[in-house]
DNA sequence: TTGTAGGCGTTATCAG
DNA sequence: CTGATAACGCCTACAA
């Protein structure tokens, strides 16, 4: 305790990481002059951001963003709210948001929802209080509270996965209605009538269902019979679905589901008790999931871009983030209905 | 512009959201009560309380954690890192951390490395400058400057996925050379012996490869026609795997897939082939993904318990970040080999 | 149980 | 192109 070594020129007598700081007296340069070289590098001369790369590596520095979001009002940061990601459908568009996002240097928060079944009122509450530069919500029904907050705080957001005319912010998706419509159109026009429905406990799907009944409607089918199924929709339920449909007692030549794991099922159960696929009993799923072409029969079904969700999702959102001018603030990405053998 | 109104309480007359002294203001207590009611609440008095939540619903303040992360050094963050969420296996370890996580009242940043290929090095290196509480990072092969960089900083890390005796400071995950071992036996046992593989390009799946191996040499096989695939592996790969190792001109009494989606694909392509599963040919997957127990023929395949690798991962590792004795810092969640019809 | 003083590490602003 | 100064909003001491 008597003589205290005397103190290096960085860090030896501090216990914190090294800051901003430490790399100024390393490198003899002043702060700002590294926070410039770092995050302006042409408002700085090429020879000055050697020396203070030289000094960077010497000490070992780690920027703290938390630090630099709380003075720059930006955190680099998006939040991303899905219901849940072990939900075939999301995944993809999930994975495709975070490496546009990456691309662009954000990076994603992301909050499920999940079993807590903790409301996203509560969820994107809490996440504001993270400074994200825009945020990510899926579909469009959110409370009326929710929306208000989020105007008053004036976050970009872009809502995905189903379409409206009055997105909150910003949106990318498509229409849940029209699908159901061309659903209809396809399967009435290849002569199926007697309908059944598989259908998972889904707020888009529903509006789906709305689109088939209202397809059908036209042609005297008022009512189609259904089984509900909990999300995530998987094979099992498709399976459990089609046992259900059967023990009404009433006959069916196409069932229709919600999603591809569901009719990868009711296909399953269908060959297991000899029922024939498509002839005697056709099948459609939603999605086209990855295994739905490769199936045997392979699934008809309806083709979403989920990665190009994604993808414009990140795009327009981070261009109306940095201030570049953005097209156009609904992007409907469509979809795809594809006859294949099951239907 | 000649008179501007009297300000008002609030903040009728300053630009940016309210802070702790806005609410400070209206309330009458001091700033730091104000964030004692929110943050640890044991501390102020009920009526205190609830003077602050109407101070807090009168001025709309939104807690900034940028600030409080700064101040703390708490950021009540967790990184979690995995090479790409599209891969089934991964999902619900993800989204049960992530149930967990908020139940402590953590976030998640999930970094993927995606199709960009950014370094899992990179990638954690820019995840560091967030300041998170812990981070997850998936299977324990990492740079040497990587782990250098976690040691030095001193995070708490959990390591899942997979099982060392040696891990960076945590760990949650199972033992891969011994899924392969098992599954050797139970073929053996069965009596195959002329073993066909479709495998997925992951360093895991490969070590699942090499215990395999082990188990089958005692046998005298030496070698196991392999046809290797990219992730994430889907059925289609499954499909075109099986038509590769026929036109080997080999023959096969077993194919062993790195995964159940490879399975299904063989499964699909033998019934295609009128190839009989499991007759004239088993099959083996490895994950007990969802559909894996309610195909048809049922799936053999290794049941990994996903969801509690998530669980325990965010038990440890808060339990670490808050100080809480950590009873093992190494947690073999095991596995368990489904025997079904397949194989 | 509540308040005061000071600092967390960075960047905006303005000056040179 | 570089630097000095003053925030950014909150929390950890310590004191009352």
């Amino acid at each position: 305790m008597v003589a205290r070594k005397s103190a290096q020129s960085t860090s030896e007598n501090r216990p914190g990481a090294p800051t901003l700081d430490d790399v100024a007296r390393v490198s003899g340069l002043s702060p700002i002059t590294i926070s410039r070289a770092l995050n302006h590098p042409h408002m700085v001369r090429p020879q000055t951001i050697e020396k203070v790369n030289a000094a960077i590596a010497l000490t070992g520095y780690i920027p703290n963003l938390l630090a630099g979001g709380l003075a720059s009002k930006r955190s680099k940061m998006i939040a991303v709210a899905v219901p849940q990601i072990n939900n075939a459908m999301f995944v993809d568009s999930i994975q495709a948001l975070s490496d546009q996002l990456a691309v662009y240097g954000y990076h994603m928060l992301l909050c499920l929802a999940g079993y807590a079944q903790q409301s996203e009122e509560q969820l994107v509450s809490a996440i504001l209080s993270r400074k994200p530069d825009g945020i990510v919500l899926t579909g469009i029904n959110h409370t009326q509270l929710l929306k208000k907050r989020l105007l008053l705080t004036g976050v970009p957001v872009v809502e995905i996965w189903d379409l409206t005319p009055t997105p909150i912010d910003m949106l990318v998706g498509f229409s849940h209605e029209k699908v159901g419509n061309d659903i209809a159109g396809y399967l009435m026009g290849k002569g199926y009538r007697r309908f059944g429905m598989v259908w998972a406990d889904d707020e888009r799907a529903e509006i789906r269902r709305q689109g088939i009944l209202a397809g059908v409607k036209p042609h005297g089918i008022t009512d189609i019979p259904i089984i509900r199924v909990p999300t995530p929709a998987i094979l099992e339920l498709g399976r459990q679905g089609l046992v259900q449909l059967m023990a009404t007692g009433q006959s069916f030549d196409a069932i229709i589901c919600s999603s591809d794991a569901l009719a990868q099922g009711v296909i399953v159960e269908a060959g297991i008790n000899g029922i024939s696929v498509p002839a005697e009993l056709a099948v459609m799923g939603f999605g086209d999931l990855d295994f739905a072409h490769c199936c045997s029969p392979s699934i008809s079904t309806v083709h979403i871009d989920k990665k190009a969700i994604g993808q414009r999702a990140a795009d327009i959102l981070i261009a109306k983030i940095e201030g570049r001018p953005v097209a156009n603030n609904i992007v409907d990405v469509g979809f795809k209905l594809m006859a294949r053998q099951s239907a």
